[in-house]
DNA sequence: GTGATTCGGTTGTCGCGTCAACCAATGCGG
DNA sequence: CCGCATTGGTTGACGCGACAACCGAATCAC
């Protein structure tokens, strides 16, 4: 009966509530788009953006997994549907035999390259779009301060969820 | 073919990607924690919570579902689990015969008495805790702001996470 | 009143994620 | 070498949420 437990002040509980109904919300918002747009799930969208930016367009499937926040059965039920898709292959690693290597291929990467735009959009008009200059860095201040404790590891601190600018990463054979 | 897609600045990009992470990993983190010292994932701890601090104890299934972010067969199946646990008791609304009530009971009331001071210190610990009173006022109006975008209606906004101190909701008959 | 429409809710089916079980390959101790 | 634990990954069963179909009750048109 720890009765001396610190419940939460007006402003913390305000800020709670916010957060959660944000992170409530901002999940479904993704998925619904690219579903739309694409066919894929968030999760599937950074796992193949993921490859897509990896040396040779290739990464193990635990480090992946690692990368992406999932669990290796999660993923590996995933790949398998890519790759009944076509979007991506897996072959075993030449080097490790017990472990398996996945690549992009190009009509993954063509998916992806059609999706960007459309995905960029959505985030712009859910989120970026709304906050200040000075609000963005504010979150990046308070995303940073909370994923410390979240993600100690900062295994999920490599992930990419766009496309840059730069030489477009499609038909780059 | 619109080419004229404005892509990401370094400086969003990087806010951006903290803020899915956090997304990603904040509900089950959640979840974790309810499901292991109180059997409650954390929508059903948030239901309960709403059905507790409404008049009567009781609400309407429909303003339920659109309070918590649930569609109403999301909210049907998990209202039919909690009331097989005794948490809850669902009954014809009088004024109104296609509508169902919910109401939650005693025992319900005592688990998430009994739930509230682990959450509130996991909140704390993994967001609270991290912030500087300023981020805390920071955070609010960020998320306010992107609130505005994916729930216009402020359906959200009246969720509670968390017994007040005040007279304890518990045993209140 | 009576028929058509809408509202409130429940039920069934399907897809995805989790967990446990399993298998092959590797590494390690002796 | 030979056990044995560990690593990397897949598979199957189960639980939850989404979607569609459905039903009774209320409402609206006239």
């Amino acid at each position: 009966m720890s009765a001396d437990t610190r419940w939460l002040s007006t402003e913390e509980s305000a800020a709670w509530v916010r957060l959660v109904a944000l992170a409530e919300l901002l999940p479904g918002a993704l998925d619904a788009q690219l579903q739309r747009d694409a066919g894929l799930t968030h999760f599937e969208y950074v796992a193949l953006m993921s490859l897509a930016e990896a040396p040779e367009r290739t990464m193990r499937m635990t480090e992946l997994a690692s990368r992406t926040n999932a669990t290796l059965p999660r993923l590996s039920h995933v790949a398998r549907r890519l790759e009944e898709r076509g979007l991506i292959r897996r072959f075993p690693c030449p080097t490790d035999r017990r472990a398996t290597n996945a690549t992009i291929t190009e009509a993954g990467l063509q998916l992806i390259a059609d999706a960007a735009p459309g995905h960029v959009e959505t985030v712009r008009a859910s989120v970026l779009d709304a906050l200040t200059p000075e609000q963005l860095e504010q979150l990046y201040a308070i995303a940073g301060a909370v994923l410390a404790r979240l993600d100690p590891d900062e295994r999920l601190a490599a992930t990419s969820c766009q496309f840059s600018e730069g030489p477009t990463l499609a038909r780059a054979g």
